[in-house]
DNA sequence: GTGAAAGCGCTAACAG
DNA sequence: CTGTTAGCGCTTTCAC
């Protein structure tokens, strides 16, 4: 008495915990040991059922749990309570260095609060999407943090369903909480930077117009302009396809027909393109053309020039995000709050005063 | 009769349904609705016992679970069968670029089989590795892709206790699978490269040596410099204590008093810490130093100069890690297959001739 | 404050 | 070939 009652897999205590085969004990176990019955063990066990134990009685059962090394089966509870205490974290591209720093981020935040992290990877395929959100669905996650960022998305619509906040993307509706780095101030520093530096014919490499990042900058970058006094006809605007470097590459040569004297790329891939062009071109960055990119990926300074960017907070991003899940899934009909992260411009050697 | 039995959260038809709130249909809705017993239904719905119905049985069963949307409860079915159809994937630091695109193989293949990958980032600690490994297990994983890769790690000891593959490392063991890059030979031919541009003064700095990667290449070195006749007192070594570039700088500094004509770097941020050392010391790459560098993350093309290094087939390591994890799963007491993939040397601009 | 009992949704062994 | 049944491990009323 006092012992699992399973032990098809007992392991030699010399062995690591952590990596062996599972041991399974269970509550009944631990209620044998402490001498109670499974449902007392239950109450005790649980924080917020505890004080309806008699505190000897707790003590017991922790004890039990403690010695037997008890771990609650995951899947007899989340049959129990429907509820997972998992949450989705859907990105569009892992290998992009922008979402890494991020979901490490969340990681954090949500194990602390002991959520698990279930990071998918959709291909930038709405298809591949729709598939592993059914699948997170079915592993009945308790909410989604959602960083892919098509415009027309079907969670605009799905409002406020199931627990979950976006990042990266602000829709339209204000129904679903978000985070983001304030992206429209970040291209308006840009802009501001450039023109300070006496540059009145500046150009924008846009990104995909169909996800809200690239529609967004490209709307922050027509108003800013407006607003800084430089003639539409000065701000040539070109259109990358996808925030490729083949994609930049292809927007910038049509670009610089316009001749401008410096350039706002949609992100940083873009930019990169942007400098193959302008060397392809015979034109040498900053000295006849200043260019800035976007996100501040890694590596940058070491460029050859080194890279002037906007850069996101990326890990307070991902802290933001996490912090508002939680607040959503205590309370799922409470606001949506929408925060706007403060992006700075980080000025390296591609932007200069024009010739 | 013939709906779901729960409409606790019905909801309306335009809604996409990946991103709306559960609606729980439950097998026995799907058996009411083909009118047969839930066990039947459940048969019909499993691939491996189909068999044992009727085909127009498994045609109505069929087509009433796509009509009401029937989704398995996962918690159900685990708990039932004790699987969990989720695989860990355990990682040292998911902002390291080199893991990124074999997590993104790894769950391909994994998804293709119906697994679901749980993704975690350990932050090079072991205290954060055990803490992840207890919560992966108590989701009941099915398998595990380790790639944290210290020397002394209790997985080499875990043995065959529960089916894992290790990436990146091999340990003496050979017991468990594992799938890697083949360093020994990558190193082997940077140091032959080097030669036969006719260098005869190679240093090396090493990673840290208690990462199986660090020590592997550390002694791959030696070993290549040895087999091409370089007298050891040629070949300088200095030791980084981590992968990164504040640590190559510091080790390449004491490498630079040796005045090596050519360096191999312990990997690409600890070769990026030597181009500052080399800078500092007022020393050209490569035509003063020669430098190789390791793994060839991104960007590494765009630096000035362009680095040669060895590159790592990170997207079949993460193909075929998933396949004999897969492999594992289903016969456990195979024998462990350990697969060591041909690296290449990506040459670019900064080795040369030696003044 | 504790015990008893029901049941979450599924699968698998066994009967028919 | 189909139905019946039991039970995975847990939580949660409801009695006592």
């Amino acid at each position: 008495m006092g012992l699992p009652s399973n032990d098809r897999n007992r392991l030699p205590s010399w062995r690591s915990a952590a990596y062996a085969a599972p041991v399974t004990v269970t509550l009944r176990d631990v209620a044998r040991f402490a001498d109670v019955h499974p449902g007392t063990a239950s109450k005790a066990l649980n924080e917020a059922t505890r004080d309806r134990v008699a505190p000897a009685t707790v003590r017991r059962v922790l004890e039990a749990a403690e010695r037997l090394g008890y771990q609650p089966n995951t899947f007899a509870r989340g049959l129990r309570t429907r509820r997972s205490y998992a949450v989705g974290v859907v990105l569009p591209d892992l290998t992009n260095p922008l979402f890494p720093p991020i979901v490490r981020s969340v990681e954090k935040v949500l194990a602390a609060a002991g959520y698990t992290t279930l990071i998918v990877d959709t291909d930038n395929d709405p298809a591949t999407e729709e598939r592993l959100m059914t699948m997170l669905r079915a592993r009945h996650a308790d909410g989604f943090i959602i960083a892919t960022a098509r415009r027309e998305h079907p969670v605009a619509e799905a409002g406020d369903l199931v627990p979950m906040v976006l990042v990266n993307r602000l829709t339209e509706a204000a129904l679903v909480p978000a985070v983001a780095g304030d992206e429209a101030a970040g291209i308006g520093t840009a802009v501001e930077h450039l023109v300070s530096l006496g540059h009145r014919r500046i150009g924008h490499l846009a990104g995909p117009q169909d996800l809200s990042t690239g529609f967004g900058r490209y709307r922050a970058f027509l108003d800013a302009t407006q607003r800084l006094g430089l003639a539409s006809a000065d701000c040539p605007i070109s259109f990358a396809d996808s925030y490729s470097e083949a994609s930049g590459l292809r927007a910038a040569r049509e670009m610089l027909a316009a001749a401008p004297t410096a350039i706002v790329a949609g992100n940083d891939l873009i930019a990169l393109g942007c400098l193959d062009a302008l060397a392809e071109a015979g034109l040498k960055c900053p000295s006849d053309v200043s260019l800035v990119g976007f996100n501040d990926m890694p590596m940058l300074a070491r460029l050859n020039p080194p890279l002037t960017t906007v850069h996101l907070p990326q890990e307070e991003i991902g802290t933001e995000a996490a912090r508002l899940l939680l607040d959503r899934i205590a309370r799922p009909d409470g606001p949506a709050k929408r925060l706007l992260l403060p992006c700075h411009l980080t000025v390296r050697g591609s932007t200069a005063r024009p010739r």
